[in-house]
DNA sequence: CGCCCCATTGAAGGATCTCAACTAAGGTGG
DNA sequence: CCACCTTAGTTGAGATCCTTCAATGGGGCG
């Protein structure tokens, strides 16, 4: 495994100089994870800025009937962590590899004095942060929607708009989609069964096909 | 009114130096604004940063059938408009005055000079907008509670610890708290009732105090 | 003092969750 | 490479909880 990988794949660091990227792979510590491993939880000792180079995450909290609910998906080259990396503790954030993945993790005393040396870091981060405020707002959204067909309706036509095409993969097995629009597995597939059969869109496994967008439109406007 | 009002305040200038925030200051446009006043909206062509020097302004998005939901509540000092200052456009979100309100202005573009002038400000942003995030994950989580008597005790728990005393002020119109945990305002009075049947709290207007803390807890466990 | 907005109360209907059983798919080890 | 085991997805039926609609009461502000 190369170290090149974290340091030269993600937007964090893509605007650094060579020698400053070399400086930084110095404090990474590099991991290969399978399926179904934690890399970190709540309450934690050691705190660390997490930079998946390949793979998958997913980072969820509990509910307090102890659910999970997935928050966000962490994809190639994204991080997660930067949360906690001003003496803040985590309280609520889990993050789950949901297939192989290489990872990168520098710790926190480290990458705060990183963050110190390079302004041009901070800003790197403020600015994906903002993205993921941004992402948290339209969560937010989904989930004050009453109707569950609205909400997949909502779902399905941001998808569209972000990919702009109208086949599409979920990027979420049914369970965890369920779980993330706030609805359970069953009532997923009943309602994306009506919508099937009102001829909007075409499923078949994960694949969507947009048939009838306005059509969805409307049922993403209605109540 | 004292132009010292905003820089000298707020959090995000509070470690610069003197002569730095005399700086900023001069780049700061004053406003008074009253109740109702819309501040700022999607798609504006103007972009600015929006400091709340007294006052208070809310923050919503409209759902698709053109229902406010309230993102977030700006108090003193607290500021807004950090998620355009990229380039990137607002397309959701809308700022309202709720209360007679002072605030300060910073153009987009003399923002992100200064950005780029004071590196700490940049940190200083980072942090705060890390809060932002750990809040709309809050609201995630209430949002993703199926019962309403669920969400509100959760709510009351987390405003218990924010606070840290059983007796408190709802920082919200029911209105808006409805709003706010996802649910109806006529849904909000019955579940205030019940809980106060329950002798769980007591609410008179829109102060709280809780008489029953393990009850409450038990409350937001429970299904 | 009157208006308007917000909170409250009641009744009815509907949507979704829950539980349970079954099928399909995926992964592992022999 | 197949068989088994585990996990994910589907289907059905019933119960529950919340929303909706409408009407009333109260409080604040001009």
């Amino acid at each position: 495994m190369n170290n090149h990988l974290c340091v030269d794949n993600v937007p964090l660091f893509k605007d650094l100089a060579l020698e400053d990227k070399i400086k930084i792979e110095k404090l990474i510590q590099y991991q290969h994870l399978n399926k179904n491993e934690i890399i970190f939880q709540p309450y934690e000792n050691e705190k660390k800025l997490i930079i998946l180079a390949t793979g998958l995450m997913k980072i969820y909290q509990l509910t307090d009937d102890g659910k999970e609910q997935i928050i966000r998906i962490i994809n190639d080259g994204e991080y997660e962590g930067e949360n906690w990396l001003f003496g803040q503790d985590n309280f609520n954030l889990y993050g789950e590899i949901t297939d192989k993945s290489e990872i990168c993790i520098i710790k926190e005393t480290d990458f705060n004095q990183l963050l110190n040396q390079y302004p041009k870091l901070a800003l790197n981060l403020l600015k994906i942060n903002l993205q993921k405020t941004h992402e948290l707002e339209k969560q937010n959204k989904y989930l004050i929607i009453q109707k569950i067909e609205k909400r997949i309706a909502t779902y399905l036509l941001e998808t569209y708009h972000l990919k702009n095409k109208v086949t599409f993969k979920l990027p979420l097995k049914m369970k965890d989609l369920a779980n993330y629009i706030g609805t359970t597995p069953e009532t997923l597939t009943r309602k994306f069964k009506l919508l099937e059969q009102e001829q909007i869109i075409k499923k078949e496994k994960s694949n969507i096909e947009i048939l009838n967008l306005n059509q969805l439109i409307k049922t993403a406007d209605n109540n």
